[in-house]
DNA sequence: CTTACTGTATTAGTACAACGATACACTTGG
DNA sequence: CCAAGTGTATCGTTGTACTAATACAGTAAG
């Protein structure tokens, strides 16, 4: 899962690492009970710090995609398929204020970002 | 047009002072050949550094915004409705294309995202 | 119980953005 | 010309995000 990991991207380590993990749970490639590797384990492949791999783990804690158990591991979460529609539709209207937040700042209106949208979404499925 | 500034907020302060003369500019407030405040009167008005204030006009500069003109002042680019069109465009394009990339860190789905940018608007203009 | 594994907590170092202070250089009106 | 106003350039301080280092504490298999 983890054949490369840029340490001179823009994007931090530890959000590199959550993001792999993320998007494998949400896939569903990830399911509920799956013991992660631990963090000394993982940081060790990832030739990275342990703290590093900690703080991916914290995020997608908080987030509810896995849970940390003290001396055991880390786990991921069962989630039911209703609760991970619902978890897809919070994100994507947070998304979405922050969105319209920036839009404001920069004088587009609702309507741009619409067609904007619309049109990049339709060269990916057209 | 300066009526609160937040030294406390997240935001830096320039991107606010920026951020509110971009829109003054994109909503056709400030017309071309507006003088702007000199650096130092508006640093003054807003208790900031000069420093500060520069910043935000260079950053309006960088957009082509604003024009600075050394021993002069700081005076609002022409922008013609065209070009202003076309700007937002360009600008919502490039919104959208973060929000693409956010949603994909996260999970979330193009479909998911037209449905809660559709939801937000429709909420502002029933 | 002991050992070898797990996560936890605290601290430090590095890099960078933000903000401010100060001296410099250009423009314009008198 | 010159004085008052303008932007310019450079540096230092501060705060914060990221990563690492190291010592601590819980769990479970033997």
């Amino acid at each position: 899962m983890f054949d490369r990991i840029d340490p001179r991207s823009p994007t931090p380590l530890y959000e590199q690492i959550a993001g792999r993990i993320r998007v494998a749970i949400a896939a569903g490639e990830l399911e509920g009970g799956h013991h992660l590797s631990s963090v000394r384990q993982l940081a060790s492949t990832l030739r990275v710090n342990p703290a590093t791999v900690v703080q991916a783990y914290r995020e997608l804690e908080r987030e509810g995609f896995v849970e940390l158990r003290h001396g055991a591991g880390t786990f991921v979460r069962g989630v039911s398929e209703e609760r991970k529609k619902s978890e897809r539709v919070r994100g994507a209207a947070e998304l979405v204020r922050g969105l319209l937040a920036e839009a404001a700042r920069l004088g587009v209106n609702g309507e741009d970002l619409r067609t904007a949208l619309d049109h990049e979404l339709g060269r990916k499925v057209p």
